[in-house]
Order: structure tokens, then C-alpha cells, then sequence
RNA sequence: GGCGCGUUCGUCUAGGGGUUUAGGACGCUGGCCUCUCACGCCGGUAACACGGGUUCGAAUCCCGUACGCGCUACCA
């Protein structure tokens, strides 16, 4: 496929949705792989709903996941501006089009009358959609009341036939026109709704493919109609399933995280969210979970998007995470690891120290702010508390005698090394005649109070002489 | 209420008439590794919504029912 040009569309309200970024990432996806164009337009014609820093909001959070746009407002293509409250004039243009070929018309009907009708007719258990009061209104009367009365500009549908919706998710989609709302097209604040700037940027804007959220399937013929009235060509339409909660409702703010910014925040690795949001809808055919955003790209395909909702099932979702992480080049991995040890107060003194604990809980970790509750170990100064489990390890007179022992083998070196710490452990073994689990238990027990962590040599380096010395004589003295 | 979409293990899914004793992954669980936990590896658990057709044969095709969800705004 040649020329694809695909878009994604977000409303800047705040932030950024996981189910907008699967939308987005399918897009991408779509884009790159068939060689095309990815575009991002701001749908900004809501002014009730605007919301300061939306936008930049929007922007950084895209750029964090890596989805890089082609066009967009901070870097115009051919098509600029993407921002639809900047191209008014445009939707003003094109309105005065179906105006004058009697495909749209002018409503001046109040608020309240339209909710009476409305209510009305869903007593009457009928379609509710507007009655038409203001359709054929016309001369003078028209010319005159447009100059002086508040309205909007609605969509004139024709009256019957069938509209057709090719959907190439969910194949052929039929409507029948009497069931259509003469939607409004502009507002009374001279915005134009979703349906208008959307039909008319996608086809200013070249876009070949319309790839969005289930939600709009019943609102597509409305816009297919749009373009027959304008004699434009209809793009190809895509309708993605929607991302649910664990009650299968849309995924809302409710219950649970929805915000990208949230995923970021909580220590995800972009690269792992964008993997498990691919798999909500999408999948490869094999067995395959794993891939990277080339291998999505290279393999992407909209004939294999699933038909139904998908749970966001965050479980899935950490243990993900926890594979990306201990992926991470070491290098990478420390740099995160540290930066979030950093903006949560743990310092164990110095880099080196740090980056110690850091190494020794990637195994345990499946979020960085886990690191947070898997370091708590390794700060502490003062007396330690004793878990359960640890206490009946303490408490044996072998497990004393490990103990004093390992205590004298520690005052004689200068320092804990790999080294030092084996030759003590083997020291330990032949004077207590003890081993294995009747030798690190105890001492595990007693250094850092739990009888489950990380290898203790390594927890050993981290300590130090001092505190290790310390924490025996409080265990001694159990 | 109307309109539309959907329905395979708890969850994400494979499956496109016979190769299926329905496969994989998360979760849960048993074992191995091991000082422990975790990681890793090996194994177990658990599903075709229901009812009719079509067919020699249906998870796969058709119809109906039920259930779920979405839309029903001068929001997107």
C-alpha cells in the first residue's frame, strides 16, 4: 500500500489514556509499516473542556512512549496548523458549502426544547434524534434570524436509504438512515463538533485510514455522508475494540490508573507498556509476547485486530514490565534505577553503595518504585526488628555459636570483600562444623531480619564491617 | 427505550469444518536450581454463553435467545 497516510486525533483534556495510546501505537504501527505517514492533530474545539498545560502535557507524554509523529504541531508538515482550534476559518468555509447545496441548515432551537423532544421520545420508545423543526425554514425569515438568533448548523440526513459503514475490522456495517440524528455540525460558539473538523481535516490532511476507538462505529455513517455531500473520497475505516476494566466497562479513571503519566510515574518501562497495549487487541498468530517496536512494526496488522473489548489486566502488565527491566542493559538500568532511588530519598551513602542495592533487587522488582520497599533493608541504623521466621533461626545455641564465631573471623579482616566474606563463611563452617541452611539462615536472619532477599554476599558488601558486627551482637544478645 | 458491536480457560489470546484428548501467556499451584526469596527452567489447574439448524463431521458456517458493552450532547 502506497501514500498511507494515518492520524491520531487526541482531545487535550489532561492527559493521555492508555486506550489513546493502543489507538495511537496501532497508528504508528500501520504508519510504519506500510511506509506511510503518521500524523498528530489536536482536537482542541471544546472550550468548555480546556485544560491548561493539556496540550504540552500531551506532547511530552507522546514523546516519552517514543511514538515520533511525522506531522504534527511541533513539526509542521504541509498541512499545518494541526491544531482544529486554529483553523476555524477553514470549518467556516466548508460549512457554508453544505449550507448552500441544502445539505445542512441552520437550528435555533433552545436547550430546553430539544431536551423536552428528547425525552419525549425515549417515553415513546423511539429513536431520539432531532425532529427537524428548524429543516425548512428559509428567505428572508432565515437570512434574518441567522443575523440575530443564537443557532447552530446541523447535518441534514437524508430521510431514508441505507449507509453503509466498510469496516475493516468488523466488515460491512449497515444504518438506516431514519435512524440518523441531523447532527450538529456547528456550535453555537462557532466551533465545529468532532464530526465536522474531523471529516474535514482528514480528507485536507490526506488521510487514507481512519483507525479509532469502537465508539465511533455509530457516528462513522454520519461522517460517510459528510463525504458524499462534500464528493470526497471516503478513506478506509478501522474500529478498534475497546480497552475495559476488570468489570468489562470501559476503561475509566475510576478503577485503577489510566493515565500513561500514571504507568510513567509508577516506574514502567515505555518499551514494556507499549508491548503489553500492542497484545490488547493485536496479536502475531504464534506464540510470540515479546517484541519490540520494530517487530511490531515489521509484523503489524490490521486484518489480525481482534473484535472484542480487552481487560487491561495489570498483572500481565507488571510481570512485562519485570522482563523489559531485567533486560535493560546494565547501564540503562542503573541510570533509571538511581534516578528513582534519587526522587524517593534512598541514599545509602554513595553511588558505588547505591547502585549495589540497586543491582541486588532487580530480580525482586517488577516496577522501579519497587525498589523503594526492596532497599528497606539495606538502610536501616539502628537495632534491627526480627521477622517470625527470622527469630526461630536466631534463637538456636548453633545458631549463637555461627555467630561469635563469625564475629572473631570479621574483627581480624580490615575490610568485606567477596574474598574476605568466603574465607570468613569457610571459616565459620569448620569451627561450628555446621553448613548450608544451618549456616546462612542464621546469619541471614540476623543481618537483615527476614529469611527471604537478595544473596547474601551481596548483601554482605552493601552492609560493611561495621554494621555487620553490629547487627551479631544484637543477634548474640537474642 | 432505540441503534450498533461483541461473546474460547479468572484475564490476554491461538484456532478460519476433520491435524484438537481445544494450543500459548499472565495469575494460581507442584517441582528443580539454591542459604532464603526472587529470577530461570520443567509440570499442573482452568474455556468453546445457550438453543436450533447446515454437514458424514462445527469452537469454526447460518438463524434465534441470553448476556455484556458502546453510542444515544452545541464532549471527544
Amino acid at each position: 500500500m502506497s501514500n498511507v497516510r494515518v492520524r491520531f486525533a487526541p482531545s487535550p483534556t489532561g492527559f493521555v489514556h492508555v486506550g489513546s495510546l493502543r489507538t495511537a501505537l496501532y497508528n504508528y504501527l500501520f504508519a510504519r509499516h506500510h511506509g506511510g505517514k503518521f500524523v498528530l492533530r489536536v482536537e482542541d474545539t471544546d472550550r468548555a473542556r480546556y485544560t491548561e498545560g493539556a496540550v504540552e502535557n500531551l506532547l511530552e507524554t507522546l514523546e516519552w512512549s517514543g511514538l515520533s509523529y511525522d506531522e504534527g504541531p511541533e513539526n509542521d508538515g504541509d498541512f499545518s496548523p494541526y491544531y482544529q482550534s486554529q483553523r476555524l476559518n477553514i470549518y467556516h468555509e466548508y460549512i457554508e458549502k453544505l449550507i448552500s447545496n441544502n445539505f445542512a441548515y441552520p437550528c435555533f432551537c433552545s436547550k430546553e426544547r430539544l431536551e423536552k423532544m428528547r425525552e419525549e421520545q425515549i417515553g415513546k420508545k423511539l429513536t431520539p434524534k432531532y425532529d427537524g423543526h428548524c429543516r425548512y425554514i428559509s428567505g428572508d425569515e432565515l437570512i434574518k434570524r441567522r443575523k440575530s438568533e443564537d443557532h447552530v448548523i446541523r447535518l441534514k440526513i437524508p430521510p431514508e436509504g441505507i449507509t453503509k459503514v466498510s469496516d475493516i475490522i468488523r466488515g460491512e456495517v449497515q444504518f438506516q438512515n431514519e435512524m440518523i440524528d441531523d447532527q450538529v455540525l456547528l456550535k453555537s460558539d462557532g466551533f465545529p463538533t468532532y464530526h465536522l473538523a474531523n471529516v474535514v481535516d482528514d480528507h485536507l490532511m490526506g488521510i487514507t485510514h481512519v483507525i479509532r476507538g469502537e465508539e465511533w462505529l455509530i457516528s462513522t455513517p454520519k461522517h460517510i455522508i459528510l463525504y458524499e455531500y462534500f464528493g470526497w473520497p471516503i478513506p478506509r475505516f478501522a474500529h478498534l475494540p475497546l480497552l475495559l476494566n476488570p468489570d468489562r466497562s470501559k476503561l475509566s479513571k475510576r478503577q485503577g490508573d489510566v493515565a500513561v503519566e500514571d504507568y510513567r510515574k509508577k516506574g514502567y518501562l515505555p518499551e514494556a507498556l507499549l508491548n503489553f497495549v500492542a497484545l490488547l487487541g493485536w496479536n502475531r498468530g504464534d506464540d510470540e509476547e515479546i517484541f519490540s517496536l520494530e517487530e511490531l512494526i515489521a509484523d503489524f496488522s490490521l486484518e489480525r485486530v481482534n473484535k472484542s473489548g480487552a481487560v487491561f489486566n495489570i498483572e500481565k502488565l507488571n510481570w512485562m514490565n519485570g522482563i523489559y527491566i531485567r533486560k535493560l542493559p546494565e547501564e540503562k538500568y542503573l541510570l533509571i534505577a538511581l534516578e528513582t532511588m534519587k526522587n524517593n530519598g534512598i541514599d545509602a551513602g554513595n553511588t558505588r553503595k547505591n547502585e549495589q542495592i540497586a543491582l541486588a533487587v532487580r530480580n525482586n522488582i517488577e516496577t522501579f518504585n519497587d525498589i523503594k520497599e526492596r532497599s528497606e533493608l539495606f538502610l536501616g541504623d539502628g537495632p534491627l526488628h526480627y521477622s517470625e521466621n527470622a527469630l526461630e533461626w536466631i534463637k538456636p545455641d548453633s545458631s549463637k555459636k555461627v555467630f561469635t564465631s563469625m564475629l572473631t573471623e570479621i574483627e581480624k579482616i580490615p575490610e568485606i570483600t567477596l574474598e574476605a566474606f568466603k574465607s570468613v563463611m569457610g571459616n565459620v563452617q569448620k569451627e561450628t562444623g555446621l553448613k548450608g541452611k544451618e549456616i546462612w539462615m542464621p546469619v541471614r536472619s540476623a543481618l537483615t531480619g527476614l529469611t527471604e532477599g537478595p544473596e547474601l554476599p551481596q548483601v554482605i558488601q552493601i552492609f560493611g564491617k561495621d554494621k555487620i558486627l553490629r547487627l551479631l551482637e544484637q543477634a548474640i544478645r537474642v
